[in-house]
DNA sequence: AACAACGGCAACCGCTATTGA
DNA sequence: TTCAATAGCGGTTGCCGTTGT
């Protein structure tokens, strides 16, 4: 026996949302302080449509907190950047750019991201150069920072997620979990220098709003598919290299609490175990 | 002007994960 | 522990405006 539907169908209106149910829904999370079950919510606010539309229709157009417009080169690099980490998980990209929806970031990459890096020679899946190879003389020597960053960004990415459906965390230090303090650990100065990442130089090849992509695509790459914790997607940097290696910048991160979130960074699992996040 | 091809985007579908009884 | 209900996610579809012929 099949699942159920989630709603009767029958009856129920299908396609483009008119202004007068955009007002409806609005108008009822609104007065509502929250939209409740979505299953319940269409019956409630008399929408002849069913949860699951009304939710997409909220969570991807009506929300309050959705930015409008078009995408800024800084945001589009943010996630080029993210989904040769995360590969297509668009929602853990969306969560690291205020206002933008998991949806419109699919849109976005789907019609002009992964022309551009095709426009680049790279390979919108592994962000490596189109017909190359991975060399595996320079797999041991990469193979570590890409693999932990790969590792602690998208353990970062589900911490994040976890908390913003957990927000009674943030209330609660006696709450507080391993995710809570692996995302202050990220937004701590290590985390700071994992990020710049991007700045280390800035060679593009492709004539676009974010030319500067050459800092994150490829020099040299590494192949991780055979030891992916992300699934398809590798870490594109040849000389990624720590923030504490500069010596000019690097006092503060010799803290001890520093030094303790690079361990644990370090120490980080290998085999895509994120049970430590639970 | 008419039509076809193309591109962008909103919405839907089906699957998985989570939650609670 | 099990299972149904619900929410969330990613892939896909289809509508509509724009561009090219």
């Amino acid at each position: 026996m099949g699942r159920k539907p989630c709603c009767d169908k029958m009856g129920l209106k299908k396609g483009p949302w008119t202004a007068e149910e955009d007002d409806i829904l609005v108008n009822y999370i609104n007065n509502n302080g929250g939209h409740g079950s979505w299953r319940s919510l269409p019956k409630l606010a008399g929408l002849l449509r069913c949860g699951k539309s009304c939710r997409l229709r909220w969570t991807n157009y009506l929300r309050p907190d959705i930015k409008r417009g078009s995408v800024t080169p800084e945001e589009e690099k943010l996630i080029i950047q993210l989904h040769g980490i995360l590969g297509n998980r668009w929602a853990a990209i969306a969560s690291q750019l205020p206002g933008r929806t998991d949806n419109e970031i699919k849109n976005l990459w789907n019609t002009h991201l992964k022309k551009r890096l095709i426009c680049m020679g790279l390979d919108p899946q592994t962000h490596q150069p189109l017909g190359s190879s991975p060399d595996p003389n320079n797999k041991a020597h990469t193979f570590t920072s890409t693999r932990h960053m790969a590792q602690w960004e998208s353990a970062r990415l589900e911490a994040e997620a976890r908390l913003s459906r957990e927000p009674y965390l943030f209330s609660s230090s006696a709450n507080r979990t391993d995710s809570d303090h692996f995302l202050r650990m990220w937004n701590s100065e290590v985390g700071e220098s994992f990020r710049d990442v991007n700045k280390l130089d800035n060679k593009g090849s492709c004539q676009s709003p974010i030319s500067d992509l050459g800092s994150l695509s490829v020099t040299t790459t590494t192949d991780l598919a055979s030891n992916n914790p992300v699934g398809s997607s590798s870490i594109v940097k040849e000389d990624f290299v720590w923030g504490v290696s500069d010596s000019s910048s690097s006092s503060e991160l010799e803290q001890d609490s520093c030094e303790t979130s690079l361990q644990l960074l370090l120490d980080f699992p290998i085999n895509n175990d994120m049970s430590f996040l639970e």
